[in-house]
DNA sequence: CATGAATGAGACTTCATTCAT
DNA sequence: AATGAATGAAGTCTCATTCAT
């Protein structure tokens, strides 16, 4: 009846996600090696034992955030594509803003540095990831592509260098919030409105027609030596 | 006690040298904390004592490799801009090509994996490679991005976000070389042959013209499945 | 609440009896310290904690496999002795033979090894071990050897040293069948067959008369290579 | 010159033996499980990490102790038997009393302990064991049995079982000095009395003759109840 | 200068034991 | 009574660093 003095019971079936937060936190600030299993514990506040009663080794659990923090979000995205009836701009520009936005925003980005980072050391996570998220996520890009070429909206480039333009920076702004980002410097980048002046950016280099002139001024403080990145 | 012997007198010299690249291989592919510096000293071929008679510390010598790999290559490009006559298009993408091309060849494109990768663990590199590499670079690409605009060539985006979107996808690329690309999976992304796309979408992009038509054809073999990055 | 439910009611009773049998096989084939508590409560058909309601500590758990698997078996054998009217060779046969026959074949002989293996660790079980097992069984057949050699049966050996010589043997095949014994080996030891043959060997020793002649053959194939121990 | 202070060199060379010297007894006395590798380390002199510069891990160094305790021993006997040319009791005699009983007085009696106890957590102890030790050596013994028989000097009893008869007690005086023998009780067993008490009773068994009569007296103090074992 | 044996702090992992349910 | 989640002391093994040779 009472809400509080979560029981036993409970407090189990949560251990698991908690750990899992745990882990990515300190695995995408420190780097897994440099992360005492200890420290996992403690910040999910268990003791050190309670983790191994979860994942039998470190390494299994550095491969449970993996995968845990990536199985929700492809899908997704997927749906949100194939329901879509505009332009493929459009559909390209909501995805990247909105989806990729959010991304960028969680704590699943760091995903990304823990993979760039670890995954030399533990080839399985190479196929893993090739297979569960490159793949999925370059297919749903390049088909957007695709369709807006064949529509006449885009000119008839290479498709995959396309999605590369497209969403190579938005990986490496996930990279920067956990890497050099998360350092005190005096200068910060904001994600968000990178990401809408990119997508434009890129997409009227897709596009077969020239811009409107006059173009627009820049929607934030134009150069300010405070703004860059990596 | 003759001043010959050279093999054994430019050994010496080159010790430090050898220890670096050593050093800067094994902290890319397995990272700092993976690494133990006895491989360092074995790869450079000298014995764990050696090693500490040149840097007093792992740390050390991490801090040595990043500077190392940095110093001269940051240089060259500005000198090279600073004699350019022609359009800020054709510069960016000669920079671009050229400067970036041969880095994403060589093993400094390593460092990028370095520094993200240690970074939140060494805080002094964080400020030491802003402001010898990135606010360096930045300038100068901003640099051109303004003239560009200035001259009339380029429509008036934010600068920094527009170097950015050309730079990003460059640095992430290097990284892809050093991790995902380092892994035997079955497709691979072609360096030299994207950034030139890359360039010539994101310039097209930021051109006050309309794109020439009809388009031209892509360069390579058209969206083979088998090319993309990430 | 009803007095019946006997399944429930007779398991309890029985815990602790299912209990020392489980500890009793784990800790003979794999050793007190690498015998884990809650492999013997798993293979009681408890759980762990179960475990502890019945014994304080895994020590006190080891302690009580000791001494549960002898006090019934020494009694036994001294009223069987007493009670004997033949020959001191005959009684000596049958003893050995029947009693200790039986004890090789039933779990109880595993206590040789946990004894010889965990003595040094734990000094009470010396004392014990010595005073409640060793002492009775060596008065039990010294006692029957000096019975021999005061009939004129036996030769007036020293008793001690017959003892051991008819008795170590026996011991020693009982910690080879939980030990080399147990492995996965191209021959077995025959011990039933041993034990006859011994006793009839040492005897024959003992006695002061001359064997028949001839003498008999041996009871099973001669000398094949597939029987020997320890 | 001083004959002091073992050079850096001297001490590398010793080490394996010490460690091995240091791990037989500390294995012997406490089992394997149960004994520490830095009580091991500290034992022969040296740190925990220096024990893990010569023996892999604490496994490896199990089967060190066991294989190093065994090779020499083995041909010894082999050869001394080979050239011998008195009666096969004599030889008996003489291997069972010198052979066993400096075998008895050495550190490397507790070989027998420590195989009992970890052949079956270490399987491949057991190959190892029955092929370089239990079978040479019963082939020897088994050897000059047969050849007694031959000669008409023994009954011709099964040789397996005799030699297990001759055997085993000499075994289980080796694992008792290491086990009860090890413990403060108020009796002792003296080992070497036994063994020439034991050889004789049995080769009296084996013998076709009747004994010398009147029987000798026992040589030692009578039936004292001080002097049993195991 | 160079070596590599030695060290010992520290990391991962196990498991006896406790205790809320 | 019975359970099994949780704990943390303790053990195995690693590796950065030192120093005698």
């Amino acid at each position: 009846m009472s809400p509080a003095k979560p029981s036993h019971r409970r407090r189990k079936d949560a251990r698991p996600q908690e750990l899992l937060e745990a882990a990515l936190a300190l695995f995408v600030e420190k780097g897994f090696a440099a992360t005492r299993a200890e420290e996992v514990a403690a910040r999910a506040g268990v003791s050190k034992g309670t983790l191994y009663l979860y994942y039998p080794s470190k390494e299994e659990l550095l491969k449970a955030v993996i995968s845990h923090n990536l199985s929700a979000r492809i899908a997704e995205g997927a749906v949100r594509a194939a329901d879509y009836e505009g332009s493929a701009a459009s559909l390209m520009r909501g995805i990247l803003t909105d989806w990729w936005g959010d991304l960028y925003d969680s704590p699943a980005a760091g995903v990304f540095k823990l993979v760039i980072t670890e995954v030399r050391n533990f080839p399985d996570i190479a196929e893993y990831y090739a297979s569960q998220v490159i793949n999925p996520a370059h297919e749903l890009m390049g088909g957007i592509v695709r369709r807006g070429i064949a529509l006449g909206e885009f000119r008839a480039v290479d498709v995959d260098n396309a999605v590369h333009s497209l969403v190579l920076p938005l990986v490496m702004i996930c990279l920067h919030r956990h890497s050099l980002g998360a350092c005190p410097l005096d200068w910060h980048l904001d994600g968000r409105n990178f990401i809408a002046q990119h997508v434009d950016l890129v997409l009227q280099g897709l596009s077969l027609k020239a811009p409107e002139t006059p173009p627009s001024l820049p929607t934030h403080a134009p150069t300010h030596p405070s703004t860059r990145a990596a």
